[in-house]
RNA sequence: GCCCUUUUAGCUCAACGGCAGAGCAGCGGUAUCGUAAACCGUAGAUGUCAGUUCAAUUCUGACAAAGGGCUCCA
């Protein structure tokens, strides 16, 4: 948590970039200006007047200039119509005049030099001396209070520390997170591509790209397995219809591609996998003694997302969901729940992903047209799974109108290198979609019930998971993960054949093994194995060749010594067995 | 989609409105080398389309793609 003091500090600075904007840009209306986790920002709007990035080290000129004279804050009260006199040309402070006096709250004014802006308080005590250590980050769009409705105003970012080396601290690891960004590991490892040609949104994986996705549903097919999942495979398109009968229809149109025809019926790409499951599910008469089947697809699903959205990997147009729905008894829920967070649990552990948090997210019932209605089985559902949430443990925060159109759910949220946050795991309860297209199953006593459904993502999104690990791990992924295990650099041509008999009897025991024969000097293939973040190079001489052995180096630029390469494939095997 | 920014060779970066230049990678050679860059040679580019101008990589506009945000979301 930010101490309030850093907050006050942050907010004091948005005041002192508003100022100086008003004497930069004196028609410009200001909107609001908070503290934010890394900084604060201010919203504004400039009319017609366009502000660029130049624009930005005048206005921090002008701050510093500005801030001299700011000996403190001082409080001033007035009523709401002084205050809507004040700001009657501005309709963003008007309208939140207005919200305030609704609510029956004092409107207060801060006044700091010539300055004086509408402000419920929290600032820096003495301004002149701590407000000296701030940056001018960005300009970015944002609309009035969130809604793509309103005006679009002009958002200035910035940050701001008591001292200058907080300040630089902070800058630099911006600096350093770029470096890690998933779109630029991405290309120099080689892992994925994004085509024009192919369209936005469409990532292409390479061969080494393939071999890392398949690790991950390897890993995660084995977890399936040992708690009782079934896999299945289903086909990426299907009748309009079917949405329609769904409700996805009305609740996702706008996120689905329009639909086309085949032989006079209508059909769309899928963008989940949830009918198609329930479409096994109801294949046939289901037992009670049947329950919980729990059906699994890693899916590929198809969603349009608007052109600013896309984002790398984190963010596309055809995505990999590792898909599960797990149809069951009520009182089979806690249980499934529990297996369910056990599983993510361990997931994130052999990710070595610590940094999660948990979000419950429920519906808004002020958004009515976003969800199914039904609200007693809405809060029924909430409840259920607040719950599951403190029977296991978990801290989490509420995240209100999170949640699907067709149930709460428990989310596992990540962070990225410049510290997005991304949804990862996600843990639905339906309770809505078996009774709606009649999905059924014969109780012991003889009567037909419908089932609960859970929809679970382990990794939510393969892809996603790729961009967050590469990021995560800065391209050096753990052995079991990395796309190539050991490279083999032999010292000259000579010593290749030796070099071949040692990669065949790696490969032979499943150790995913390349050879550099290259006429190229060793220290420049040490450096292009490192670069590449291989996990291990063997290196190959006249020494090994006499002694039947081989000399070996880890990424981190450790000498191992020299080993039997029996030896040294245990050492291997050990290390991927006990990777999580 | 909207706001701001960016786009020069496969990659990283140069070039006042006046002949587009380098490093790495690539290709062809030479050296056969002991733990993060051997040496010589060679080929390769101004996102697309308009406009202004004697002259555009450079200025203007449209489009496309990418980046940071907003909205949305796995």
């Amino acid at each position: 948590m930010i101490d309030q003091k850093l907050a006050n500090l942050r907010h004091s600075c948005a005041h002192l970039l508003a100022a100086s904007v008003l004497d930069l840009f004196p028609t410009a209306k200001l909107a609001i200006g908070p503290s934010i986790e890394d900084g604060f920002y201010y919203d504004i709007d400039f009319g017609e007047q366009k502000i660029t990035n130049e624009d930005l080290s005048k206005l921090e000129k002008t701050m510093k200039g500005k801030v001299k004279s700011w000996n403190s804050f001082q409080r001033i009260d007035k009523s709401k119509k002084e205050a809507l006199d004040y700001f009657k040309d501005n309709p963003y402070k008007s309208e939140l005049i207005n919200e305030l006096s609704a609510k029956g709250e004092n409107i207060t004014f801060y006044r700091s030099g010539e300055f004086v802006d509408l402000c419920r308080g929290g600032h820096s005590e003495s301004p002149s001396k701590d407000l000296k250590y701030f940056k001018l980050l960005s300009i970015a769009g944002a609309y009035w209070r969130g809604s793509e409705k309103n005006p679009m105003l002009t958002r200035i970012y910035g940050t701001c520390f008591f001292n200058k080396e907080d300040l630089d601290n902070h800058l630099k690891t911006i600096e350093e997170a770029k470096k890690r960004d998933h779109r630029k590991l991405g290309k120099e490892l080689d892992l994925f591509v994004i085509s024009e040609n192919i369209g936005k949104g469409l990532p292409l994986l390479t061969p080494k790209g393939a071999l890392i996705r398949k690790q991950i549903l390897d890993y995660e097919y084995q977890l399936e397995v040992e708690n009782g999942f079934q896999q299945v495979f289903t086909p990426h398109i299907a009748r309009s219809e079917m949405y329609k009968k769904t409700g996805h229809w009305q609740h996702y149109r706008d996120v689905m591609y329009a639909p086309f025809g085949i032989d006079g019926e209508e059909y769309v790409l899928k963008p989940m996998n949830c009918p198609h499951h329930y479409m096994i599910y109801s294949s046939r008469p289901r037992s009670y003694k049947e329950l919980p089947i729990r059906l699994s697809e890693a899916g590929t699903c198809y969603r349009f997302e608007k052109t600013g959205e896309l984002a790398g990997l984190l963010r596309v147009r055809a995505l990999s969901i590792d898909d599960s729905h797990i149809l069951m008894t009520e009182d089979q829920i806690e249980d499934e729940f529990r297996q369910c967070i056990d599983m993510v649990k361990k997931m994130f552990k052999a990710f070595k992903l610590h940094n999660f948090y948990v979000r419950l997210s429920l519906s808004d019932p002020s958004d009515a047209v976003k969800y199914i209605a039904d609200e007693d089985t809405w809060k029924k559902a909430g409840e259920k799974l607040e719950k599951i949430i403190k029977d296991n443990d978990l801290e989490y925060k509420v995240g209100k109108g999170e949640a699907s159109f067709y149930g709460p759910k428990i989310d596992f949220i990540v962070r990225d290198s410049l510290n997005r946050e991304w949804q990862m795991s996600t843990l639905q309860l339906d309770l809505f979609m078996a009774k709606r297209l009649n999905l059924t199953y014969i109780d012991e006593d003889g009567k037909e019930k419908h089932p609960v459904i859970l929809h679970r993502g382990l990794t939510g999104s393969i892809e996603r998971t790729l961009a967050i690990l590469i990021e995560h791990f800065a391209g050096a992924f753990p052995l079991w993960l990395a796309p190539v295990q050991v490279s083999i650099l032999p010292l000259s041509e000579k010593f290749a054949d030796y070099a071949e008999k040692v990669k065949k009897e790696l490969l032979l025991k499943g150790i995913r093994t390349e050879q550099n024969n290259e006429n190229k000097t060793l220290g420049l293939k040490i450096r292009e194995a490192t670069l590449h973040k291989i996990p291990y190079l063997i290196i190959i001489g006249e020494k090994e060749v006499d002694s039947h052995s081989i000399s070996v180096r880890s990424r981190e630029g450790k000498n191992l010594g020299q080993l039997k390469v029996s030896e040294f494939i245990t050492q291997l095997k050990t290390q991927i067995e006990n990777f999580s």
